[in-house]
DNA sequence: TATCTTAATATGTCTGCACAAATCGAGGAT
DNA sequence: ATCCTCGATTTGTGCAGACATATTAAGATA
């Protein structure tokens, strides 16, 4: 029993403390709301906050009536930076560069189409388009957009601006899919990217969303090496 | 104005509303909290918890005496789902099963040894195992694990239990770095996962930490055709 | 002019209280 | 014995008020 816990990082770090001294192992219940403020001398509230806290980092899993657990798979999950190319490649100090490979309209693949639930025969526009970190290529875009959900789309210059930065900046923010993955380079994208065929590459696709209506489809292939990091 | 947005759900769904809608757009300075709740009709700790949540979600830039603003590149992190094989295949619907390939205690090579921050000379045990899934090989581990951090580290018996699952049950919590990138299949590799050398493999690096004491490192390896998951 | 100090302001958080919602278990009805 | 209802328990959340902290802008000083 020392100085009370005055902040709710105080009292996350006191529980935080005890479940990795397995003072609380996993799986136990430990003592409620209540309980904890009494012992840490300070409002119930704070207790809640912190222990919040700790069970959306999926440390705890807490139940009404139940009380609260320590989490029986402790690391579930951790958050990546999605990244946005341009601020990657300048975080690392490099230069950025963008350039348009091609822009058309046409009917997407079968598979492309189903994922974006497009009705049958709706075409979409697509842009490939290449992003460079100090001249070197670094990630290849091929992208889909749904020209119905995006009216402004016409005005849009794929030339000058790279349709990622132009969708955060004209599109509805919107819910999504994505998966990551790791392909071997066809002979075209080898050729894209500067590398041998068949390398291993990184791959990211994502599929946007506003409400039930797709907005774009797209993979972003990286150049081999590429490594996407986090910490828990 | 309409009735009262009594939950801090209600605030939420609501100011993301105007975010999607572009009423406040991207860069866009919002009103504050004292005045939103005015408005919304609610105690200001409803709309800051509301607010905090967004904030949290990347959508928002909150800074004292600044204010809040809609956040200019939206959508900035996503949370996945770091695999626990059992689960993972096992949610699947798939059986899952494991194999040790080989177990050791040896000197780590140069790089884990740097990774893992011991001292030169100092030995660690090896595990290597495979992960199956309906009798199919689903991911190689390859791992190292710090003998110094884990007393308990001689009973474990990993002909029987998979080091994942033991560590989770028997190492204090911990933070750690996580790396996710694309892999061509060596011939070992690939006789184990039973692909084709060469076979593009994704890759999940792991180096896990008891305060400044590293704990273990492990490769996992997926075989060809391995999805990530998460959404945002 | 340049720099330092101070006040104003927006968010961050704590408190104490109240009630809501979920859930489990006991006890009663069938 | 089985099912249902109801109360108790625990977390979830709302509210009003206060103070804390970070940050900016204006004013004072050199």
């Amino acid at each position: 029993m020392g100085t009370p816990l005055r902040t709710w990082r105080d009292v996350r770090a006191e529980v935080l403390a005890r479940i990795r001294s397995r003072h609380w192992k996993p799986g136990d219940l430990i003592p409620g709301e209540a309980d904890l403020a009494v012992e840490f001398g300070c409002a119930r509230a704070t207790v809640n906050r912190a222990l919040r806290d700790l069970a959306d980092a999926g440390l705890l899993d807490r139940k009404r009536r139940a009380g609260t657990r320590v989490a029986t798979h402790p690391v579930g999950k951790a958050t990546v930076a999605i990244p946005i190319l341009r601020q990657e490649v300048e975080a690392r100090g490099q230069s950025y560069g963008y350039g348009l490979i091609a822009q058309s309209v046409a009917r997407p693949p079968a598979d492309v189409a189903a994922r974006m639930r497009l009705t049958a025969g709706t075409d979409a526009m697509r842009v490939t388009a290449l992003h460079l970190a100090d001249g070197h290529p670094y990630a290849l875009e091929d992208r889909w957009i749904n020209a119905a959900a995006l009216p402004q789309l016409a005005e849009a210059d794929f030339a000058t601006i790279s349709p990622n930065e132009w969708l955060v900046a004209n599109a509805p923010l919107s819910h999504g899919d994505i998966a990551f993955s790791a392909m071997a380079a066809s002979s075209e994208i080898a050729e894209l990217l500067g590398c041998d065929p068949y390398a291993a590459l990184f791959v990211i696709d994502r599929d946007t969303w506003d409400a039930d209506r797709s907005v774009t489809s797209v993979r972003l292939t990286f150049a081999p090496g590429y490594r996407m990091r986090t910490s828990i």
